[in-house]
DNA sequence: TTGTAAGCGTTATCAC
DNA sequence: GTGATAACGCTTACAA
């Protein structure tokens, strides 16, 4: 033979085929719909496919189709315990019904999440999922002119059209707020996220600034430097309001990576937890709980975005033209540890 | 028109082709080899992309030259800290090239590391990449007549077929016990990972035996319960062996969490770490260093794997069909800080 | 229940 | 440097 053909010695749906001594569409058919394969051929096919090990090649189905089994999922990091309990259950429930989950970070900048988003499109995706709500012109575009369903995680806002699975920030904020005062905290400051673009811990905030004025207070504002990682800026936070002549009676960390730093430096500086200065996380991180003292923090309902999510898009992949109802916003919990 | 076609109104090459005047072959070259299509060409195509917003299809692509930019890992779990920071750099290095990573968790379980693997293979992914080496035969036969190259990190033996990139586990049992027994401890305690199927901790170990063997130690071994999660099975190990009528004066934790339950057990229970008892612990994850006391470790080169791992499979995708070196054996460093 | 033909959107190949 | 044509491996649409 002069001349390679393609594919040579790859097993295909016709080599399944030839062996059960049934057409290309009959083996088909024998995946998708097995129900309208007669016994005695579905027992060829399957012999068939056992002899040849052949596994059936999703790309060429899904161009064929048009329906590609794939998920786009941008999160700020996929790695990192912030998503982890999200990204899991979306992965998990979508997995168990065949479809791929393609991932990208966008390390909370707007320029890698358009990027991300440019690529995914590529792949034809069955549906796309963004973080919180602060995307580029670009991106925007792409979403809004995307043919596929489009949702917004991790974040709710009430007037917004795209479908959204979260939570209200400025109500996290207001969350912490009733806490720290309801156990007589008055002096209450806010440590703000050393990583410039998380917009969300930005909303959190403008809920604490709101639910202290309700009360009469003044917000005590403290940002870290930019570059510093977050354990670091919790510990520079902490030293840095200790420093004031009215030191804070309580601070509310815009994440528990930023507390557990706090609470470290404390330790250091012979600051009491809770006794001289409470302290409260966001995100029940996982080592929230190994922490001494144990970190009090808003839990978010990570599993549940994760899980409502991919349920919603599976129930609009099957009833497509409609689309089902959008899900409710959802709700943090607090939980109270010793650090309050 | 009564018969609607298929892809109506998507935008293909077919579509910039007709708007730049040019042929569909000159616009997939634009893409591939822009240096062959000439300065006009490019300039009229350039306009035409962003006029209809044109992205090109990685799947029928993918179909076509039968070279899809996809790569499959699996990890015991793609959320947790273990693999996190393997993840990352692998997903980022490969990305920066247009590959999309497709994850799966295994759970620890042989069996839904096989179902992560066939559902891959029908992606025709451009590599495999599995965790340790521990498989089903199933997996073993797919992944050795896979037609394209496959890793597997996060181990390293010495013997063994795959391309690698880790690290040896037993080395790490050896580096534990020598570290704690340069220290002045003798009677040295393992806690097996809760989590059975972590083939990995029980080569660590493995390397834990021999090396108290050889300075004439006896091992003490500690299994917790199976449905434990970590942490609560380092408090239970921890209460367990201080419950034994000759205390060991050291633990070797099989990983961090556990050795995190370990340390907060200890407070509880009065137990000085590291003066009543030293506690090490496996993986540094990030919240070694905010625990109290601060918990020694071993550091696995997580990122190094995921950086080499994905380096050489850009290196085998551009080399065909010599592939290049297989890369060294990598190690894992002591972090000591204060719990040891 | 099964098969045939056409097409999914791209690239390999070869001719010009 | 450019284009026509035939794949790639599968599914839709329709016919039998």
């Amino acid at each position: 033979m002069s001349r390679q053909r393609r594919g040579a010695g790859r097993v295909t749906l016709a080599t399944v085929a030839a062996l059960a001594e049934v057409s290309a569409m009959t083996v088909s058919r024998y995946f998708n719909e097995p129900a309208r394969v007669s016994e005695v051929h579905r027992e060829r096919i399957a012999a068939a496919i056992a002899a040849t090990g052949y596994v059936p090649n999703q790309v060429a189905g899904g161009l064929a189709s048009s329906k590609n089994r794939i998920v786009g999922l941008v999160v700020p990091n996929i790695s990192g315990p912030i998503f982890a309990s999200t990204i899991q259950a979306f992965h998990d429930t979508l997995g168990a019904q065949g479809y791929q989950v393609l991932m990208a970070s966008s390390y909370f900048s707007a320029q890698q999440e358009e990027n991300a988003v440019r690529a995914f499109l590529g792949w034809a995706p069955a549906a796309l999922v963004v973080t919180s709500h602060f995307h580029t012109p670009a991106t925007e575009r792409m979403l809004a002119s995307a043919s596929v369903p489009v949702l917004e995680v991790w974040d709710y806002q009430p007037q917004r059209q795209p479908i959204q699975v979260g939570f209200d920030h400025t109500e996290v904020g207001r969350m912490a707020v009733e806490h720290l005062h309801g156990r007589g905290y008055r002096r209450i400051a806010f440590v703000a996220n050393s990583a410039t673009g998380d917009h969300s811990a930005l909303e959190r905030r403008d809920g604490y600034v709101q639910a202290l004025a309700r009360h009469g207070l003044a917000p005590i504002l403290y940002q870290p430097d930019a570059a510093l990682p977050p354990f670091e800026a919790g510990k520079q936070a902490l030293e840095a309001l200790m420093a004031q002549a009215t030191r804070p009676d309580a601070i509310f960390f815009a994440n528990d990576n930023l507390a557990a730093g706090g609470l470290l430096a404390a330790q250091r500086a012979g600051v009491r937890i809770p006794g001289d200065c409470a302290v409260l996380g966001f995100g029940d991180y996982p080592f929230a709980q190994m922490l001494m003292p144990s970190l009090s923090t808003l839990r978010p309902p990570a599993r549940e975005i994760g899980e409502q999510a991919a349920a919603y898009l599976l129930a609009s992949f099957n009833a497509v033209p409609d689309r089902p109802a959008p899900p409710a916003a959802l709700h943090c919990t607090l939980v109270q540890r010793e650090s309050t």
